[in-house]
DNA sequence: CATTCGATATGCAACGTTGTACTTGCAACG
DNA sequence: CGTTGCAAGTACAACGTTGCATATCGAATG
């Protein structure tokens, strides 16, 4: 059915070889053979058998991505702009959803489930620090997310900490005093790391500028949706402490404290002003729109995706893990009395390539 | 490196073809042998190499799915949908992100960039009527949406004039008698299907409930994003002709209008019933939440995956093209006066098989 | 008892490609 | 003029798997 080199080569003349040589882009042929092999590769609507290749070449040119769910609007982004930069380098991406069940994530570092890819992004919701070993698996792997450190892989996130400080210093600086925080983690479950991360840098900034640090104004919320965004609203609203701002650890969250806000008859930013983290599509068009922490998710997507192509050319070299911090910056809207277009408080910091910044992040 | 059957065998102390035979469960394996091969196998951490068989079989076990951008919510759900039901029939998913572009979308039926799949679900956005005969490709095929009709290949598609109908009789049946609609297409512009099948629902609603109609109503918004439907309603309001409910054809347009109308303070619903269409998830969350036609996005996925390797498998019959129409319901919320959990107004419609239905929808 | 049959297991070839090693022809060199 | 060197092109094997044809054995059949 479909044409193959050796049907090619039969009709320019030539060994199969040369046609394979035509279509590598191998130097040492002369321009007419080669264009009397393009001349018949045209002819034929020669497609090279991607599955044949693979198996003589070890590689299918093609990545997994492994993330909890693609509805999930910061999953839909990323996974977005991870395809756009692997379609700038020829590289096809294979979605696998693990349904943030650790069984799912599990299945994604046994390779059951990406088999035809040359390498995995990986983006666990589930596995925590305790499963880093889990990590050192027989394929390139390069790791999102902030919920494991110190593993034996390359590794994309963020700063966390001084970012999360960055957007409650925004809340201080338009004259809020009392600051409420939605998405810390529960107690006694699993340990987020983005969570305390990024109530350490809530701490922080309070610290820096003087101000009280009141328990009562660290609200749990887990998983970050919206429901639970709003209903953790409410019970603040409900109990009367007062509080004239909110940092919401994701814009979900964000969006749900927004509408309970709302229902409640409170006036935002008048009353209260709320900033959340990710800078998701969506918060640009909320009512009020929602100020916002960019947590640089192309560079994030250009990084990990360069980082994966990069370590599958690699030899037998193992360079040691490294750790990518992506840029950050404050994007102010309504929610915080800013208006589009998007006023940017730049907090611009270069990617840090490290391989020792762990005890940085992770302690 | 990685074991291969050839190691399997060694170990297990039978020919390899045995191995493969256990691999693929071919039934005349004694237990004793079945066990001491999955022993090896287990021992080996062996794990078949998909090139290899994909060579040897012709089939890789992976899709594509072609959609215009992951970054809009219908299609992160669409995705999300497809790549379950894909899951749950050890099929991988390829995701190829057309841009929106005609280029892109031609890419696709050229099969240029998604070689390593047997077949694929395609979701044009500029691609027409007038394309159809590119459909014509040499791999399965089943097309997705409301852009093209009649054409060669399996078609996945919903109720549109049926659905747009039941939402305006939504609005009518809660006292609505000025229903605007936003998102008709530029009348000089690339035909938008579902646009017109939608309009058309709307005035056969008003013509069977007897209400005149307003041309000044119907209000042009293209390409179907929020600050289009945002703009669109301010225009509305801004020209004065009264209105006292509006049908978007999708839920992104009726999220830009909810926005508008709260800057112009207008009440929603009291002054101004809103419902949408698409029900993607954020309908669900914004405030007021945004009424919507749920176009059975779960049973869109189910079917076309399931077509598609129907196509696959198939030898060479070449059935007839399918058309397959999914249910629809309304789904009532805030922005029409009802309230969570969801109020289903039952339009249950089983779904339609046919092959000769084009002239229903093209026409 | 001779024959047939089904269950079990195997050997071989082929899928389409690319890496390695090789041949050929021609120009440049001392 | 013989040698070297390089560009251009080729032959062959191998990647790991599965379909096909076949071998073996014991049980069932007539």
């Amino acid at each position: 059915m479909a044409a193959t080199l050796h049907d090619v080569a039969r009709v320019a003349g030539v060994s199969i070889k040369t046609v394979s040589n035509v279509v590598n882009d191998y130097p040492h042929v002369r321009t007419t053979t080669r264009e009397r092999v393009l001349a018949a590769i045209a002819e034929l609507d020669y497609h090279p058998n991607l599955s044949a290749r693979g198996l003589r070449s070890g590689r299918t040119g093609m990545i997994g991505l492994a993330i909890p769910e693609l509805r999930q609007n910061y999953f839909a982004e990323l996974a977005d702009a991870i395809i756009r930069v692997a379609a700038r380098r020829n590289v096809g991406v294979l979605i696998d959803q693990t349904g943030a069940t650790r069984e799912g994530e599990l299945a994604v570092l046994t390779g059951k489930r990406l088999g035809l890819t040359d390498g995995v992004l990986f983006s666990p919701e589930r596995l925590g620090q305790d499963d880093v070993d889990l990590l050192n698996v027989g394929f390139p792997l390069v790791l999102l997310g902030e919920r494991m450190f110190g593993g034996p892989t390359d590794h994309v996130t963020m700063h966390n900490v001084e970012s999360a400080r960055a957007a409650t210093d925004h809340l201080i600086s338009i004259g809020r005093r009392r600051i409420a925080v939605i998405g810390a983690h529960p107690l006694n479950q699993d340990d987020i790391r983005s969570a305390n991360l990024r109530v350490r840098g809530y701490r922080e900034a309070l610290e820096a500028a003087g101000l009280p640090h009141d328990p009562s104004l660290v609200r749990v919320a887990a998983p970050w949706h919206r429901e639970n965004g709003a209903g953790a609203m409410r019970r603040l609203i409900e109990e009367g402490t007062p509080f004239d701002a909110v940092f919401t650890l994701n814009d979900t969250l964000g969006l749900g404290a927004l509408r309970a806000l709302g229902e409640a008859g409170v006036r935002v930013p008048e009353d209260v002003a709320v900033i959340g983290f990710d800078n998701i599509d969506e918060s640009r068009f909320s009512v009020p729109s929602l100020s916002s922490v960019e947590p640089g998710r192309d560079q994030i997507a250009h990084v990990a995706v360069d980082m994966l192509l990069e370590r599958i050319q690699e030899k037998r070299g193992r360079l040691p893990p490294r750790q990518v911090l992506a840029d950050y910056r404050i994007v102010g809207r309504e929610s915080t009395g800013f208006s589009e277009p998007d006023e940017q408080i730049d907090v611009d910091v270069d990617v840090v390539l490290a391989t020792d910044v762990n005890g940085d992040q992770a302690s």
